[in-house]
DNA sequence: TTAGGGTTTG
């Protein structure tokens, strides 16, 4: 195969007309910043295949598909925007797809990381083994080391990006969030977790509560230590992302703003949990890049003190509940998960998604007899007991059985016309929750209004 | 070789 200027870095644009005007397969040397990228993953050959886009100095894309026998050998992006080298690649041609192909057999690449190594752009911190940085021409890779300090990423928007508070809105989306945490779940699960500081919309539950079934409180089985969830953001919905690729070698520190393209999403007991495909694609984007940055300002516009607080979706509040004090702060279910005091009592706007037991006739507070209610809001889900004197204060107005019943259905959000309803809304009320000692969650001060 | 793709009413 020939190639074409050994040594010398070719631009995409130059690469592409070569190619065009070749008969014979030409090998170029190309170099640029990767933009996006795949997830490593098995091919359908006998390789293991992860895809990239870069952009040259010039400011031309091209899509890179790279094949090696060994998924270690994989390029592994760690940083936003680094550095790639690529040596006798071929360009191909796919409908009107135009893509880079690195072959294992005579192709090399490396990747540098540019603001790891302003004064020293001859160490790559990965490289193929066949990579020899003498074989190129140094003065073009100094050129593309100036290009990469000045580049400045921007997300192009389009109709798919969506926030989390759109969640559900279309079947395929792309996000553009914080990863908070990275969680190896199985062999070959992974759980992302993200977050972009809005709420996401509260879920319908099926009608059917199974007989005194107090539901997950995650969306698929992940548990995670309090240590993790106190630097999880307090304010905003941390989606769980499932992961069917081992994403551990781009793994990056708490707080990385990614875009992820082309992902989806699944509900499991009235909560989400998103899905990456085999095609989702990856940006690692930088802190001030301008869309994280109206990200950051939206987040900043909501507050932090009561109002931020209050879930998105709960206004107008319907008054099915009052409590009896409005001294205690206004508090996310998050905020009191990752709560550092013993003891604490605060204001909470939820939704009663489960009740344990269902039955009202088995209902009994006396002492430390209780009830269990499944709460969640936009930040998360908990089991809080309500029992003995809060118990007889929360159904204080409330006498028979029969209303008793009633109301636990409003609360529940069962529609009245059973029948024809397969699922159930329940609506938000405002309520107060006390953390003990022993981390247990409890209703207090408050009281079912009997209208 | 493999992947490629913004996705299916047959």
């Amino acid at each position: 195969m020939a190639m074409r200027n050994e040594g010398r870095i070719t631009t995409i644009r130059e690469a592409l007309a070569a190619s065009e005007m070749s008969r014979t397969p030409t090998l170029f040397n190309l170099g640029g910043l990767v933009i996006e990228f795949s997830f490593p993953r098995k091919s359908h050959g006998s390789d293991y295949v992860l895809t990239l886009t870069f952009v040259d100095a010039l400011g031309s894309k091209l899509k890179a598909h790279v094949f090696t026998n060994s998924i270690h050998h994989l390029p592994r992006i760690r940083s936003s925007n680094p550095l790639l080298l690529l040596t006798h690649i071929q360009i191909k041609k796919h409908g009107n797809d135009v893509y880079a192909v690195y072959n294992k057999k005579y192709s090399s690449f490396a990747l540098f990381d540019p603001k790891a190594n302003a004064n020293n752009c001859t160490t790559p911190y990965q490289a193929s083994p066949g990579f020899d940085i003498h074989s190129i021409d140094t003065t073009h890779i100094q050129s593309i080391f100036d290009f990469s300090l000045h580049y400045q990423l921007v997300v192009e928007k389009n109709e798919y990006l969506i926030s989390l508070k759109d969640l559900g809105r279309s079947e395929y989306f792309d996000l553009l969030c914080q990863v908070v945490h990275i969680e190896n779940v199985g062999a070959e699960d992974w759980m992302l977790f993200v977050w972009d500081g809005t709420d996401a919309p509260p879920l319908h539950l099926e009608s059917n509560l199974a007989e005194d079934d107090p539901l997950l409180l995650e969306p698929a089985p992940c548990l995670l230590n309090v240590s993790t969830l106190r630097k999880f953001p307090c304010v905003g919905s941390v989606l769980r992302v499932r992961a069917h690729v081992d994403i551990s070698m781009h793994a990056q520190g708490m707080g990385q703003w990614v875009k992820i393209r082309n992902m989806t999403y699944e509900t499991h007991s009235g909560l989400w949990l998103g899905r990456l495909l085999p095609t989702t694609k990856l940006m690692f984007l930088p802190d001030n890049e301008p869309t994280v940055l109206e990200c950051k300002r939206a987040m900043d516009e909501r507050g932090l003190g009561k109002e931020g607080r209050l879930p998105f979706w709960s206004n107008p509040l319907p008054a099915l509940t009052v409590i009896d004090s409005s001294s205690f702060p206004f508090a996310t279910l998050m905020d009191l998960i990752t709560q550092a005091e013993d003891e604490i009592t605060v204001r909470c706007v939820v939704r009663v998604v489960a009740v344990s037991p269902f039955d009202v006739e088995k209902f009994c507070f006396d002492g430390r007899n209780g009830i269990i209610l499944t709460l969640d809001d936009p930040t998360a889900r908990i089991h809080a007991s309500l029992n003995g004197h809060d118990g007889g204060m929360f159904f204080e107005d409330i006498s028979s059985d029969t209303f008793k019943r009633r109301k636990m259905d409003e609360l529940l959000g069962i529609s009245s016309e059973e029948n024809t309803n397969p699922h159930r809304n329940p609506p938000w009320i405002q309520c107060c929750i006390k953390l003990d000692a022993s981390r247990f969650y409890s209703m207090c001060h408050t009281k079912l209004v009997a209208s």
